[in-house]
DNA sequence: CTGTTAGCGCCTTCAT
DNA sequence: ATGAAGGCGCTAACAG
C-alpha cells in the first residue's frame, strides 16, 4: 500500500492542505486545536513527509555531499567520523563520494559541486588541481576544503593542518635525539590524485635537515603507493643501503608499520638500531607504542562541517582559513642512535 | 544563476520537453537527427537532470540505505567499502545511516525502512529483535540483512556468516595445539544493540570444549564493551588467575589486541606463554602476525547490494539466506601450550 | 487562523 | 517521431 500523502492527513483531519503543512513545519499560524486534531491523524497514517517531494519544493537537497578518497583509510575515516557524528544533529543529509581512481577524481571534482546534488560540499584530502579551478569557482554551492588547497582559492573556507610544520617537528625530533641519518618514506610526491600531505611533510623535513647543516641525501628518501607492503619494501631498500640511516619518519603511520615490518626482516631493533616516527596518530599507533605526529582528525570533520552549516544558515561569510595543531607524540619507537 | 532545466534545453533545441526527457533516458523514440540537436543544447547548456525532481516524477529515491553501527570499526568499514564499491556502478545513491547508541538503533530500525526514504535497505550486524519485527515486516520496501538474523525473519534475503562454526573452529585449533585451558573475550553477550556474533561464537566455543570433556569455566570467559582497552582489562584479570589460561579466543581482533597488549603488561610471551586467535581477519592482523578466524567481510558488502539490486530490478524473488564461509588463518600467535 | 492555488523539474501517457 | 498535459508530494504566497 502507498504510503500516506499530505493529503490523507488534511482530509483525515477534515482540514486543508495548507494547514497540514503548517503543523509539519511548526509554524506558529495554527491554533492549538487544529494541530492536535492534525497530529492525531498524522499519529495515526504514520505520515511522514517526503523528503523527495519537501527538497523539490523547497528547491534545496537537505544534503551535504564529501568527495573522500579510500574513504577505508584509518585517517580518512577518522575525519569523515566527525563529519558524520555533527551532520547527524542536522537536518541534513551526508552522502559520500569515494574516490579510489582518478577519473572519478576528476569526475568528481568537477560534477558534485552542484545545487542539483547539493547544498554545500566537503572536499576532503584532495587538493584541486588548476584544471579544477574554473568547475569549482563557477560552482553554485559552498564548498569546504578540509586537508586541502589551493594557492588561488582562498576564497573558500578551509579546514587544514600545517603539514610542512608536522613534517619539521618530525624531523627535528629525530635530530634531537642525535640522529644525522634520517631517511623519509612517503607516498608519491607528484601523484595523479594531487595528494599534497607528503609533499609538504618532505618539505618540512628537507627545511630541518638544512637548518642543522645535514645534507639531503635523495638515497634516503623513497617514495611509492600508500601502502603497509609498499612501504616495507622501500624500507627495505633503504636499510639495506651500506650507510644506511639510523632514523626513518614515515610519511604515515600505515607507512610507519610497513617500515616497523621491513626492520623486523631485516634484524633490527627500534628504536635500538632503528627510530621511527609516523603520521596522523590513527588508533593502532598507541597499540604500536609509534612515536607520530598526531593531527586533530576527527575535528577537522566536525570543523568543516559546522563552516558550512553556518554559511549555509547566514549566507556567505568571510572566508576563513581554520589551522589546526599539530602535536609530537612520543611513544616508543624513537631513541638515541646507536653510537 | 539557476541551474539550466529540462525546459530551457527544449527551448534552445527548438523541441518540446517530452523530446528532451526520451533523449535524456535513451528512449529510442526520437530520431537520430533531433537527438543531436538536443544533445548538443544539453552540453551548451552543461545540462543535468534534476535527480530531485526525478526521483519524485519516478516515485523512487534511487537510493540505498545502510544501517550499520560504529560505522568506523575495521570490520564494519570493510563491509562498506564493498557496499560502497558495488553501489558506484549502479545509478543508487548510499546513505548511511550510523548507529552509536541504541536510541538511534531503534530509531533507525523502524523509521528507515520506508519507501520514501529509500528504495532498498541493507541493515548490517543488526540483528532485529521481537519489538522491531512488526516495523521490518510491514516495511514496503526490500531488506537484505547482512551479518544480522532473526528466527521469524526468513522471508528475508541475508547474507550472513556461520558465527558458531567460527567459534568452533577457533576453538578446535586451540585444543589440537594441547591446549585445555581457553579463555573466551567478548563483547557482552546479551547488549542493547543486540550485537550477536560474540553470542554465537561463544556458543561454538562451548560446544567444542564440551565435545572434547573440557569442562566451560565461567573464571575463563570475559565480556565488556567492545575496546582494546576494555580486552586488555579483561584479560589482565583472566590472566592474573591463579590457574590462568594458556590460550584465549577473543571474538574479535580488534579485542585481540587488547589481549596482546595484557601478555605484555604480564611478562607473557605470545605465543610461547600464551597462544591467542581472534576473529574477523582486518588488515592490522597480518601485520600483527594475528592468528585469526577470517571471514569475507567486502564480500559480504558485495553480495548484500547485489541481492538487493536484483530484487528492485527483477521484483521479489525467493528470499535467499547466503552463508560465507569461515576460515581459519594460521599465523604467530597460537602454539602449543608451556609444558 | 485557514483553505486554495501555483509552482518545484521531471516523466509519462495521450494525442497527433 | 513528437508536442502537450497531467501528476509525483510538498511549500509558500495569496485570499479570505
Amino acid at each position: 500500500m502507498k504510503p500516506a500523502t499530505i493529503r490523507d492527513v488534511a482530509q483525515k483531519a477534515g482540514v486543508g492542505l495548507g494547514t497540514v503543512s503548517r503543523v509539519i513545519n511548526d509554524s506558529p499560524l495554527v491554533s492549538d486545536a487544529t494541530r492536535i486534531r492534525v497530529q492525531q491523524a498524522i499519529d495515526e497514517l504514520n505520515f511522514i513527509p517526503n523528503p523527495t517531494a519537501r527538497r523539490l519544493s523547497l528547491g534545496k537537497t537537505l544534503t551535504i555531499a564529501a568527495i573522500v578518497p579510500f574513504f577505508t583509510r584509518p585517517s580518512f575515516i577518522e575525519r569523515l567520523r566527525g563529519v558524520e557524528l555533527t551532520l547527524a544533529e542536522s537536518e541534513y543529509a551526508l552522502n559520500i563520494y569515494n574516490v579510489e581512481t582518478v577519473e572519478r577524481r576528476d569526475q568528481c571534482m568537477r560534477q558534485v559541486p552542484r545545487k542539483e546534488l547539493a547544498d554545500g560540499v566537503l572536499i576532503i584530502s584532495l587538493s584541486p588541481r588548476n584544471e579544477d579551478i574554473p568547475y569549482i569557482t563557477r560552482a553554485d554551492v559552498p564548498i569546504v576544503l578540509v586537508d586541502a588547497n589551493h594557492p588561488s582559492l582562498t576564497l573558500l573556507n578551509r579546514v587544514v593542518v600545517d603539514d610542512v610544520e608536522g613534517g619539521r617537528i618530525a624531523t627535528q625530533h629525530l635530530i634531537n635525539l642525535g640522529h644525522r641519518r634520517i631517511g623519509f618514506i612517503s607516498d608519491f610526491l607528484e601523484n595523479p590524485f594531487n595528494f599534497t600531505s607528503s609533499r609538504d611533510r618532505f618539505q618540512g623535513y628537507r627545511e630541518v635537515l638544512e637548518g642543522a647543516g645535514i645534507p639531503f641525501n635523495p638515497d634516503y628518501h623513497a617514495q611509492g603507493e600508500h601502502e603497509r607492503y609498499e612501504a616495507c619494501r622501500l624500507a627495505t631498500k633503504i636499510l639495506a643501503l651500506p650507510d644506511r640511516p639510523t632514523a626513518i619518519f614515515a610519511s604515515s603511520d600505515t607507512q610507519a608499520m610497513g617500515v616497523l615490518e621491513a626492520a623486523r626482516d631485516c634484524n633490527l631493533r627500534v628504536p635500538e638500531d632503528l627510530s621511527l616516527i609516523g603520521y596522523d596518530d590513527i588508533e593502532i599507533a598507541e597499540h604500536l607504542g609509534l612515536t607520530t605526529i598526531r593531527q586533530l582528525l576527527f575535528e577537522s570533520g566536525q570543523r568543516s562541517v559546522n563552516v558550512l552549516l553556518k554559511t549555509l544558515e547566514i549566507g556567505l561569510i568571510e572566508p576563513k582559513c581554520d589551522v589546526l595543531p599539530t602535536e609530537l607524540i612520543i611513544r616508543h619507537t624513537t631513541a638515541s642512535p646507536p653510537i
